[in-house]
RNA sequence: GGGCUCAUAGUCCAGGUCGGUUAUGACGUCGCCCUUACACGGCGAAGAUCCAGGGUUCAAAUCCCUGUGGGCCCA
């Protein structure tokens, strides 16, 4: 008989035509029934070229689950969305055209920054639609659309009406460049070069040497620490000294955080030079001195050094403090700094009046409610045991940025009194007039818009609530919301798992999933983390274009242990390429020969089905913990090592039919078809393409993605296994040590135990 | 400074919970082979002091301790 499939090998571009028949029947479209699988998708954020390689796995593997799901049965929601708010693409739209935001009209920049999201968006959602996503590109939702923003703001209503929300001027996170305050959960550290400098502070007609990277604070120096253990200060406490330059007197405190073994143990504390120094002017009751101001530059408490930047002020008063006698060294040191994660530009602390959502209160109580949440794999749940133990104040949502969701609020120009708005639509203060009349207050009907946006994470944080619709559609909420599972990259949890818990928390009463799926970073071949920054990343589309989704998708499942850190190497994703080669073949070969019933089964057939049935169990594990590393594993070694090497070639004789009764060729068809398959139906949901294809091309014209997932069947593993490879083993040895061709005839015993193949094993290896 | 995690052939990785023959598989390398599914293939070979040191044990890649090195995160 013909095969019906000819090529000799799995050709990637049927993958576009495959796609387009799963857009043409609406495989994917999902309407609401009893058993719905909710999966909160992260939205991508399109902010520049090219779409990280890691993402793409990421994503890829995010379909896994989906395609899972829905062989079992589940009714599966899952929603596309793009992330469009935020800092990233004001900085790749001001580079893109050269120009500042602060000094561009902002509709003018906003409409920018839109276009360029657009053309960004619109390439990664070919790339997602080109990997197999079974997502529902239709309904695709946009972080920034007129929906998603009043939902944002009308949360941030509902909070303000439960008092969850205030105003308060404190030492904030300031990022002067992009001119935004920021949370502590958008601080990174980078090492850079510093100059530790010793001043020589007045003591007693003597002085005591105070180390410190940031002299240009000396003006808002408050207070001089030292350990209470340290011997060199015992008895100083309480006593003055005198900050050069300045000739301000302020007080030795022994304090616990001063480190003896930094510089000479005694810390100058000033407002802000780092948090420490936050959480002591707070302690102590120190009374601020603002040194820098919103634009960075120093303020007039500085004295001769106002206007300057602090990089600048800091060289300054190091050269006036050498000229004064006040420098006893200088030491060349790397020092952790803190940054903005995303501008890269270090911060500044710097007390400003913003906005906070209360989430101190709340921390033990979700301590408490996560325990609820199933991670995957278990130990990332301690990434958010460790951010929940180290959250120390309120979280700054007011940014000072234009491409955000606007912050609904009007004040009354009379006597400032804040009005905020019905929710239900999108406000825009700072262009609308205010939708009050006059101020409930004093009567006045002047109001002023607020120009400030909110931390992207305001509205990140609800899209549980936005994909099941709250507070639009009760019915599609009740049956969508919690979802099943959040799936996302290790590298936000302690931002978007965190923030998401705790909004929805707060609005709902009830965690937002009960399921959290934690992927690992992609790194290089070298395994340092990927970005765009260090120039590192790999652009996943001309490899998905050469190779072709299912390979890229069996490379992703096969290599990255789910929870772990991978590496992405170009040549590694080729070679997966060889199963599906392999699977193609196997198919082509069997393709060939007529399906049958078989009521007796042969030896070999019990065989390979015993072993077939240990590769469902053990699929059927790895795909209830999403951990596709070991279906795809199992998968490749049975089918490769086991069923082609040694099943196929012992029964392709029999499958024939000549020289054998008609019972036992049926026998051999049957299994081969049922071991066929069982192995695409588990495939199923890593490589979707190859798989759809064969399961049409051989079994049925309709998807393979509406099939039920295999269950083992309970069928005994014979202990033949081993002996079998064995025995095929030594006979390919001795042809190959007499020169002999694999078709010519040989003569050797067959192992006791594999008399009962006796059959299968003679026409295999042409035994006399 | 604290946390998580990793360390197994040239490269990637399995095994580790539950200690027990010759340590899994893939890529790469080398040799032979077109055997009617596959040369994107088959068969075979070489290649590993299982990071180091100590401990428990009849027995350790596996369990315990200490250390070293990498990655990531937090302060």
């Amino acid at each position: 008989m013909e095969p019906k499939i000819s090529q000799k090998a799995w050709d990637p571009g049927l993958e576009k035509e495959i796609l387009d028949r799963w857009e043409r029947d609406g495989l994917y479209q999902f309407e609401l029934q009893e058993n719905n699988y909710t999966i909160d998708t992260p939205p991508p954020y399109p902010s520049g070229r090219p779409w990280h390689i890691g993402a793409a796995a990421h994503y890829s593997q995010i379909d896994m689950i989906a395609r899972t799901a829905r062989m079992h049965g589940k009714n599966v929601y899952f929603p596309i969305g793009i992330d469009r708010n935020g800092l990233p693409v004001e900085l790749y739209t001001e580079k893109k055209h050269g120009i500042r935001m602060r000094e561009t009209d902002r509709e003018e920049f906003l409409d920018l920054c839109r276009s360029s999201l657009d053309e960004l968006e619109s390439e990664m959602i070919t790339i997602m639609k080109s990997l197999g996503i079974s997502g529902d590109f239709e309904n695709h939702y946009r972080t920034d659309s007129a929906e998603y923003r009043s939902l944002t703001q009308a949360t941030f209503i509902d909070l303000w009406r439960k008092d969850m929300v205030y105003l308060a001027n404190r030492p904030n996170n300031y990022d002067w460049v992009s001119g935004t305050t920021i949370a502590d959960a958008e601080i990174a550290y980078e090492d850079l070069p510093a100059r530790l400098v010793y001043m020589k502070f007045g003591l007693d007609g003597g002085d005591i040497v105070i180390a410190s990277t940031r002299p240009e604070l000396l003006c808002a120096c408050r207070a001089i620490i030292v350990n209470p253990d340290d011997a060199r200060y015992h008895n100083m406490e309480g006593k003055k000294v005198t900050v050069p330059i300045t000739g301000t007197a302020v007080p030795i405190i022994t304090h616990h955080s001063a480190k003896e073994e930094f510089g000479s143990g005694a810390v100058m504390v000033c407002s802000y030079g780092d948090q420490n120094d936050v959480a002591l002017f707070r302690e102590l009751e120190l009374e601020e001195i603002v040194a820098i101001n919103t634009d960075g530059k120093m303020t007039d408490a500085a004295g001769a050094y106002a206007g300057l930047r602090p990089k600048q002020a800091r060289s300054a008063i190091i050269k006036d403090l050498e000229s004064g006698g006040f420098v006893e060294k200088i030491q060349d040191i790397t020092h952790r700094t803190p940054v903005s994660e995303r501008s890269k530009n270090p911060i500044e602390i710097i007390p400003m009046e913003e906005y906070y959502v209360r989430q101190k209160g709340v921390i033990d109580h979700l301590r408490e409610s996560c325990k609820k949440i199933a991670f995957y794999p278990a130990m990332h749940g301690q990434i958010l045991h460790n951010w929940l133990d180290s959250v120390s104040i309120d979280w700054p949502v007011s940014r000072r940025r234009y491409y955000g969701t606007e912050i609904p609020v009007w004040y009354c120009t009379g006597c400032s009194e804040p009005y905020v708005p019905e929710p239900g639509r999108y406000y825009k203060p700072w262009c609308e007039r205010c939708p009050a009349e006059s101020c409930a207050k004093c009567g006045c009907s002047e109001f002023t818009g607020e120009e400030r946006t909110f931390d992207t994470w305001m509205d990140s944080s609800i899209s549980p609530l936005f994909i099941s619709r709250y507070g639009r559609d009760e019915k599609f909420f009740a049956g969508t919301y919690p979802a099943s599972i959040r799936p996302q990259a290790k590298d936000i949890v302690r931002t978007w798992l965190y923030y998401t818990m705790l909004r929805c928390d707060e609005l709902t009463g009830v965690m937002p999933w009960s399921e959290a799926w934690i992927m690992g970073y992609g790194l290089d071949e070298r395994g340092t983390k990927m970005s765009k920054s260090k120039g590192n990343a790999i652009d996943p589309l001309p490899v998905i274009g050469r190779l072709g989704a299912d390979t890229f998708r069996f490379w992703s499942a096969s290599e990255i242990n789910h929870g772990y850190d991978f590496r992405c190497n170009e040549q590694k994703i080729e070679a997966t390429r060889k199963f599906l080669s392999k699977l193609w073949n196997v198919s082509r070969f069997i393709s060939g020969i007529p399906p049958a019933e078989s009521e007796k089964l042969y030896s070999t057939d019990k065989w390979i089905l015993g072993e077939l049935d240990e590769l469902v169990s053990e699929c059927k594990k790895g795909y209830s913990e999403y951990n596709f590393f070991i279906p795809a594993i199992a998968i490749r070694e049975f089918t490769w090592n086991v069923f082609a090497a040694h099943y196929i070639e012992m029964v392709k004789a029999r499958a024939s039919g000549e020289g054998f009764s008609s019972s036992m060729r049926d026998s051999a068809r049957y299994t081969l078809h049922r071991v066929l398959s069982t192995i695409l139906v588990l495939s199923a949901p890593i490589i979707p393409f190859i798989t759809e294809y064969l399961w049409n091309t051989i079994y049925s014209d309709t998807s393979i993605h509406r099939q039920q997932m295999a269950e083992p069947k309970g069928v005994p593993k014979s202990a033949l296994g081993s002996t079998i490879v064995q025995f095929n083993s030594s006979v390919w040895n001795e042809k190959k040590s007499r020169g002999l061709s694999l078709k010519d005839s040989i003569d050797m015993e067959i192992p006791t135990e594999l008399k009962e193949l006796r059959e299968d094993l003679s026409a295999m290896h042409h035994l006399d």
